[in-house]
DNA sequence: CTAAGAATTGTCAACATACGAGAATTCATG
DNA sequence: CATGAATTCTCGTATGTTGACAATTCTTAG
């Protein structure tokens, strides 16, 4: 493993359970002399990634955010299918949601708040479960057989829990029946208040696919006409698609 | 330059106006050979801050939206704080930001969307101009003299072609005054229909300060209580910073 | 589907430089 | 101030990074 590589894993270690890091702990478990942890942590500093917060303790830096927002605003998907998002939010009322696969984890990438004030609690950036959810089965669904086969096995004991997933071939079987739907649905299986639908939202450009949903209050839920929403939900895909091929038309 | 550094450099290739780089372009750049610029991104994609886009190009990776948004369930002040920040919107319908020093930039770490719907254009992430608007002299006020040279001479461009910090001194002088008054006012001077107003926030833990400021219609401020406003901000400040360290003591 | 061309990854020797051990220095904290 | 921790420095060595070039894998057009 190069240094380089070695340095970035760095900014694994920080996680929502241990958000600050001494050197010392770094070099233990990097196994690497104090000194190295000192030039990892400092080159790091340096470009913003981290910050130092109590003496003796770091945590991620501000660039982070910075190198999002730039993100954020230069994602076609994001740039310029946001009004198609918002009008689908203001039409249902409920939160909107998109995802996307990254390596072998799938990941919100935009959350806007609908009327209805649901709160689900993602946001862009929170990893979702792999196989629960409507984002996730209809992320899923998308995927090759090699690459579906390579999360599988990267995600062996959430599979496990899961009679969705209990084993690769009930987990392409139930995918088969979502892809030949078009939709996923949830019925609380993130949140139990929640319910969901979600669509895949081809990305334009590069051949992947995210996963456009709503969520909305499990009650509502009940009176809600699903073929309706799905139609609307596509409606939104396709606008989306056609805004950010028109804005890469220049 | 340590490799460690030159690599992470290759973050600062990507910009709103160049978004996606090639690795000969990278390596002219960085005036290193094409399997070096190969060895960077490859290094950076394992840790997926970027990712390939069309053949040949690279963009910013997902990994940076996950690890914002550990930060932002990690930082003490977006985490606690959050309560006494929500709870200062509604009372005053406006947009609440808050903004903080990172190296020489400023930079919004958190906006809230007041009810009256003001909709100035900031967000997470977004680098402000270092010598306008009331956050970025409530800041600028906060830092050491030292500090504060750094920084004037990082921005000279920006710095000559504004009265306010034309040159050092004349900095020093109205920054003076913004200290003893405890607070910052801006009439127009990001966007021509807001106005602001903003006081320090001390961050508990590390000696550091941020700026905690409210947006508001330019209309809307000539019939508000400069003084209540500014108080009220206070108050905000203050349950902050309590919040915080209520958490911290466990 | 095949071929041409680009994109990407090996191979390898030479050189740079990242590494560890320990000392030195700076910094926080009472 | 003084004390102990945190951080950087010094330096010789060996490891790992680098560039040139070749090999290979993807892409794309015909």
């Amino acid at each position: 493993m190069s240094s380089l590589v070695r340095m970035l894993s760095v900014l694994d270690l920080f996680t929502e359970a241990e958000p600050a890091w001494t050197p010392d702990a770094i070099a233990q478990r990097l196994a690497c002399s104090l000194p190295t942890a000192y030039r990892y942590v400092r080159a790091l500093m340096q470009a913003g990634l981290l910050r130092r917060a109590a003496t003796g303790t770091y945590v991620l830096g501000a660039r982070l955010a910075e190198l999002d927002f730039q993100m954020r605003r230069t994602d076609p998907l994001l740039r310029d299918g946001d009004g198609a998002l918002r009008a689908l939010c203001e039409d249902t009322g409920c939160d909107v949601v998109v995802a996307e696969v990254l390596g072998d984890r799938l990941i919100t990438v935009q959350q806007l708040h609908g009327s209805e004030g649901v709160s689900a609690s993602f946001g862009r950036g929170r990893r979702m479960p792999p196989f629960r959810g409507m984002l996730s089965k209809t992320l899923l669904a998308g995927l090759t057989r090699p690459a579906l086969r390579r999360l599988h096995a990267a995600h062996a004991a959430e599979a496990a829990a899961e009679p969705f997933a209990a084993d690769f071939d009930t987990l392409v079987a139930n995918l088969r029946r979502i892809r030949a739907d078009g939709y996923a649905l949830s019925l609380g299986e993130l949140d139990p208040g929640l319910a969901g639908i979600a669509v895949p939202l081809p990305r334009p450009g590069d051949g992947g696919t995210a996963a456009l949903g709503v969520i909305l209050a499990k009650r509502r839920f009940a009176t809600t006409d699903v073929g309706a929403m799905v139609r609307r939900l596509r409606r939104a895909a396709e606008d989306v698609v056609r805004e950010v091929e028109a804005r890469a038309a220049d």
